[in-house]
DNA sequence: TGCATTTTGTTGCAAATGCAATAAAATTGT
DNA sequence: ACAATTTTATTGCATTTGCAACAAAATGCA
């Protein structure tokens, strides 16, 4: 069977650097435009729901969107029924920005397909939820402390 | 065009996160294991081309080869022309270990792509190799410094 | 109702990450 | 031959990342 968690890491690795690189220009830290469009995307989600999204530790997910509330971009209000919960929404400064984000992810986006046919680009698209909800099975069985048998 | 920048993200952090947790066994701490596999299959490689293959930045691989050398994974040799270059080699410790990160690997692989045909595991290998092939041109022009315009 | 479990959020610590700056060897161009 | 540029490696600093541990609210169940 073919390998391809090495082009899937790389290409995300590279895409991932490359953000971080063009919106510095932002004023935004190291990873945080994933958890900003988000926000602005789904209004009212909660950080863990967050986290499970970004498939990124939930104490990470914690302190970036710690970070995007102290510089302004979202903020945090109590819901009317659950006091445990915190809803997220974007300030009016991380709608504002929303676009710039939008703008560079879509053109990564042409760039990564450049060369590629529209039935090439559906059939890859497809693929990769495919592969994406496989492995986040497991992602979350080994987060929660399980051992995978292999 | 569709989308699949987010997919690929969710999968390599998920594939990755999965990695580090099942790792800690061998006493690789995060990443570690991205460049142990790559020294043990490419020896004498030299840590600028590892950073290149691996995508990240190279003072990032820098420290990263430290600690494996340091751990006794992985050694530096000189090398008899070249006076500024240093080989890297695995250590017996470094290849014990190989076939245990190999292993681990290569069960999400099959996790990745169950319930793909094989063609579609080829359709997806080659599609991902044409996507990191596009994208890698704008992450070594950005990684030096220079702006795309979009 | 009452108790155990799950969900959601936070903080302490140890470690990786990456930009900026430095240095020295190698390569290129004239 | 030699000066300018490129390649390779390193360190300082600020930051993110994530595991462990904790706390409190919500939910499930007997």
């Amino acid at each position: 069977m073919k390998e391809i968690l090495r082009e899937i890491g790389m290409i995300a690795r590279a895409l991932d650097s490359i953000s971080n690189i063009e919106f510095k220009e932002y004023d935004l830290t190291k990873g945080q435009y994933l958890y900003l469009v988000r926000i602005c995307e789904n209004p009212g989600i909660i950080q863990e729901k967050l986290a499970e999204m970004i498939k990124v530790d939930r104490t990470t997910a914690a302190r970036a969107i710690k970070n995007l509330e102290i510089h302004g971009f979202v903020e945090k209000r109590d819901d009317e029924h659950n006091k445990k919960i915190k809803k997220l929404f974007p300030t009016e400064k991380g709608n504002r920005i929303f676009p710039f984000i939008k703008r560079e992810n879509d053109h990564s986006n042409r760039v990564a397909l450049a060369g590629f046919a529209e039935s090439e680009a559906e059939t890859i698209a497809h693929l990769l939820q495919r592969i994406r909800k496989n492995i986040e099975v497991d992602w979350e069985f080994v987060k929660k402390g399980n051992k995978r048998e292999y």
